[in-house]
DNA sequence: TAAAAAAGTTAGTCATGACTAACAAAGCAA
DNA sequence: TTGCTTTGTTAGTCATGACTAACTTTTTTA
């Protein structure tokens, strides 16, 4: 009945911290991960990711000292890695297959990123021709475990001149998402930037014949290759 | 971020003692459902069924009384129904594209069957092209609820001479699953009884120029229609 | 129909993973 | 360097959903 082989033994909190703590030192590239920035990332107290950060430490997926900041072991970070591979796949069979929109596939993703079974998800990779990309933009892991960021920048980085191609977008926020394929932007459009007010940051951009003043918060949660 | 269409505010726990009840109800066609059967069929203990019992009561689930036998309301049977749909396209999806065998599908799609969201569901069913029936023989209960089964009886009911073909196979053990394609019997095989020895009720099969002698819990699990 | 067996219930315990409140250690600023 | 603020930790509580052990009700059968 039960496939040993699919069982990694790790409840759902677990996997979800674990991500967590990949996505805020890898993704986000921050040299120091505290306990209280993990907390607020999960939405949850500093407690309990205290007690779960104690727990993951006995099993061997994360390290730190007391008071310390957060690392990941290998096998931390490796069962992070599967569970964003997972992830974008799934985004991207509801995205290519299923009809569901850039901003409706997370939701659904971070449930089934959770379904525990290799060749589920091996067979769903081959099923869409192993694709490098999920819908937003971001590379997809490979079987192997290996992990690759594309060289991106944000938005609000370029200066005035500037030309770009949008590569990627932030996909935390399900009204940011919508809000980017509501103005007519997607992933390769070709973006000028025509303006960047200095008192707000505010950026005037042209795509497509269009142009938009965007705000630089906006800007900070499009990535971007100059091209 | 929350869509409430797709939330129905049942934990997995609570659905499965829901799928359970329905499947011993309506599936098994038992006159009567007591806790300690639940109990068994869930392997759990008799306390954990009766604790159960006693919330899905207070959510209007579930209907008993005291010591009296189980029953599900119009609203706990229509969220059966749905978990019995949903897990049978998802095995329908893992059998015909991504290589699932047979008995395989089971176990995966018991978790997927708790994936909240009902578009990912009905696109599926589209994206299939609305399959009737699932790797088994079962059929998959439509958009609107509707829950039918296809007349049966097991082989073991079956005399010398009778002549019928498969229709579905108990999906309860993955052991049996693979025997039953091992010996080659696939839906829509014909079967000819050739005897039915009285003395331990095994049956000598025909069937695709093969003979095959059965045993009686065998026969108890494979689903067939005299034609 | 009375005793035994089976079925159902209750009480109390445990692990998981949340929480708050209180406290301790680090880090920064005056 | 002494506070003050931020960060991290601990203790204790709660809900969920398992469990065992003990008890009660119902059903069976001798």
């Amino acid at each position: 009945m039960t496939n040993k082989a699919n069982l990694n033994n790790l409840t759902k909190s677990e996997e979800d911290y674990l991500k967590a703590l990949f996505q805020l030192l890898i993704e986000d590239n921050s040299e120091k991960v505290g306990n209280n920035q993990l907390a607020e990332y999960l939405k949850v107290s500093p407690a309990s990711t205290n007690n779960m950060i104690k727990k993951l430490k006995t099993k061997n997926y994360v390290v730190s000292e007391k008071y310390g900041k957060l690392e990941l072991t290998d096998e931390g970070r490796a069962i992070a890695v599967r569970l964003i591979r997972k992830h974008r796949l799934w985004e991207t069979f509801l995205y290519n297959y299923l009809n569901f929109s850039w901003d409706e596939v997370h939701e659904v993703a971070e449930q089934l990123e959770h379904i525990k079974s290799y060749k589920l998800i091996d067979e769903l990779d081959r099923f869409m021709d192993f694709p490098e990309k999920d819908p937003h933009g971001e590379l997809i892991p490979n079987a192997k475990g290996e992990y690759k960021v594309i060289p991106k920048i944000t938005l609000s980085s370029l200066v005035e001149g500037d030309v770009c191609k949008l590569v990627a977008v932030n996909d935390g926020s399900v009204n940011f998402l919508r809000f980017v394929s509501e103005i007519g932007l997607a992933l390769s459009s070709e973006i000028k930037v025509l303006e960047v007010r200095e008192f707000d940051k505010s950026i005037r951009i042209q795509f497509n014949d269009t142009v938009e003043t965007v705000t630089r918060k906006f800007a900070d949660n499009v990535f971007v290759k100059v091209v």
